[in-house]
DNA sequence: TTTACTTAGTTTAATCAATAGACAAACTAA
DNA sequence: TTAGTTTGTCTATTGATTAAACTAAGTAAA
């Protein structure tokens, strides 16, 4: 059934415009967001007397007059809450505590000694913990919990398969949301940092963007319309794992000629890539051909990106950005060769601006905008 | 700017779910219609009345009681207009005219002899012409012009490159909206071929279908969410040319290995597709290896699609359809051993249901919903 | 035939959110 | 001091949905 329009639609559509619209040009005054949005004044008004009332908004005194009366500037109250983002690696846990505004104020890194499922997460809830314990006061406390996991996890995230951790079919989300009694969203690691970089990094501006997260192995998220695309059963975007030599090596996957057995940081033959990045800093030819490689083999499946989505920007993400200045001019080289020339003019490649953290903060991301897109019933107690 | 809400926003939402019902449940009555949307009594009757009015839904007498009074049963009125559907191919232009439902009342065809764009634009406007002249009286006429090509198409129905044409930058759209006084649009072949399947064809339940149009080259039209995906310049789903052999044959868009040359219907090294479909009809075994051959690089590309998108559903159409019995399998077997098994679940693969007429009622289909999704300017005249 | 009960559809009054426009407040500039 | 401008609030109006009453028109059982 699709959902129906009312009044309270319309109020709750009018009233998330008002405060995206302060949230991304504060300080901003009443007018100018009258102007901005096209809402009438008295609008506006009422609406941001309300967010006042609850907090999200805070006026910060008068503004400069430009010939009349003073404004009185408004302000996205970032500290009303706060959101937790946990990355769970193969060998860590990170964490991070961030306000509303998805800047960080704490940040942690425990070491996992193994991978048992019972050890795990005894150490998710204690780090989880000691964010929770970290956290300042404030009118809504901790809006939620979002964690980026190495696996395919399904829509209500429970985790299908994650072959490094050797789990399968566990209901994480059940498990972190009932011992903490909050709002948990679990995501794939580059499903998160596609959203990580989209909202605070690289993409900022974009509508289409396509996050390839390349380490161990090659994940990529995928974001259409400023919204990230998940498939038939909210899982997707395994390009690691699209053929781009027909009869190549085997993978594990069961398909042959994998994009990551030829373009991830375990893809060279002879040396690992701590090593490949040591001799290429020190200038020997072998380190720098190694990646020349893989950058080409890269730019191989970019080109596949490029012409299949045509997106407005291509990240490149994780644990390959410290051979950005190796493999930068293979790719590009590879990708003006081989993608449709017509796409390729509207489709740029640049690398993580949150370095390592587009995963966390893609995670807490996914805290706050659930905290602030919550259904119509939980809003009428709220807002 | 965002659209903002208010009660014509609340109003136009209503009022199409309420004419998308009846449409899909036809007969049907107000009280029915009430219940499966959750809308007021009264209100479904005001706007049925509102809908009434403008004939775009007709009361056909009384149904079965089910212990009460007799409903009113309601109709979609769906020769309140037409739609004309038009495929621009290389060798001939097709045309038909369908109802506001999209059933085809009307159908024809002329062969090209040339393909310059003088000629080729007179012929269109004669083939045109003559559907509008068989079109029956109605109270909205004709509704709009929806045309496929075979080429690379951006958001205003500009033609950017039509290699078998031989066309560049041809703004096709202006040329046709100006002549007849209508509103166009301007698709790729595949991306109508995937809407007439979506609204039409194998793909009526499914909100995520990857259709794929295998003739002579191999274009995908790719739908999320039940829209279609369009990338950042309205370019997108040249899967044809994803790299699936590193450093296989050199392909005229400038790549090498790309799909299309292994996997379309001008891709066996010895025989045409003509002769190939023969072949194998009388069982020679040169054929049906051909056929085998094509069916396991067209798996190939559908695991990588599968694995990408995890689309429901994957349709196949164009000319390749008529070799199906000949390639399913070859296609069933690599997928089952290409593809990732989580996503091959939620994934099936299915042949166009409307055969060779998937883009022709796909380009209807613009048309038609074209003139329902009118914004409310121009919905205040007519609605 | 009568009576009780159901279902369909309309009408009415109430609610509520947005809007236009009047108005007050507070400022600039001549 | 005065005229004009900008900001923000207040008020009356509009219009869409809704709940609930009501009318219409049937079924079913005593």
């Amino acid at each position: 059934m699709k959902t129906t329009g009312d009044q309270f639609l319309v109020k709750k559509i009018n009233k998330s415009i008002v405060l995206d619209t302060i949230r991304d040009q504060s300080p901003i005054s009443r007018a100018a967001v009258s102007k901005m949005t096209g809402l009438n004044k008295g609008t506006v008004s009422s609406l941001v007397a309300e967010l006042i009332n609850n907090e999200f908004v805070l006026e910060i005194g008068t503004g400069k007059s430009s010939g009349g009366r003073k404004p009185v500037m408004l302000l996205f109250h970032e500290t009303a809450g706060y959101a937790i983002g946990v990355e769970l690696g193969v060998a860590k846990i990170r964490t991070i505590l961030t306000n509303l505004n998805g800047e960080m104020v704490e940040e942690a890194s425990r070491k996992l000694a193994r991978t048992e499922i019972e050890y795990v997460t005894q150490e998710l809830f204690a780090a989880i913990q000691s964010m929770i314990d970290l956290t300042p006061p404030s009118r809504y406390g901790i809006v939620g919990i979002g964690i980026g996991v190495p696996g395919i996890v399904d829509e209500t995230g429970r985790i299908l398969f994650a072959p490094n951790l050797q789990w399968e079919n566990m209901d994480l989300n059940a498990l972190i949301s009932e011992h903490f009694q909050l709002p948990v969203t679990i995501d794939n690691e580059a499903n998160a940092g596609a959203v990580g970089e989209q909202q605070y990094g690289a993409g900022r501006d974009a509508a289409n963007i396509v996050y390839i997260s390349v380490s161990e192995g090659i994940g990529t998220g995928i974001i259409f319309g400023r919204e990230l695309f998940r498939g038939a059963a909210g899982l997707s975007g395994e390009m690691g794992h699209m053929t781009i030599e027909a009869n190549g090596r085997k993978c594990r996957c069961g398909n042959k000629g994998c994009w990551e057995l030829y373009a991830s940081t375990s893809s060279h033959p002879q040396y690992d890539f701590d090593t490949l990045v040591q001799m290429s800093a020190s200038g020997e030819a072998d380190g720098i051909r190694g990646f020349y490689e893989m950058g080409e083999y890269l730019g191989i499946g970019i080109s596949t990106i490029i012409n299949t989505f045509n997106p407005e920007l291509i990240i490149i993400g994780n644990q390959m950005m410290r051979a950005e200045r190796w493999i930068t001019s293979a790719i590009q080289q590879t990708v003006a060769t081989r993608s449709l020339s017509y796409h390729r003019k509207h489709s740029s490649i640049r690398f993580a601006q949150l370095e390592t953290r587009s995963t966390l903060l893609g995670a807490a991301y996914y805290a706050i905008s659930g905290f602030f897109s919550k259904d119509r019933a939980s809003l009428a107690e709220t807002m």
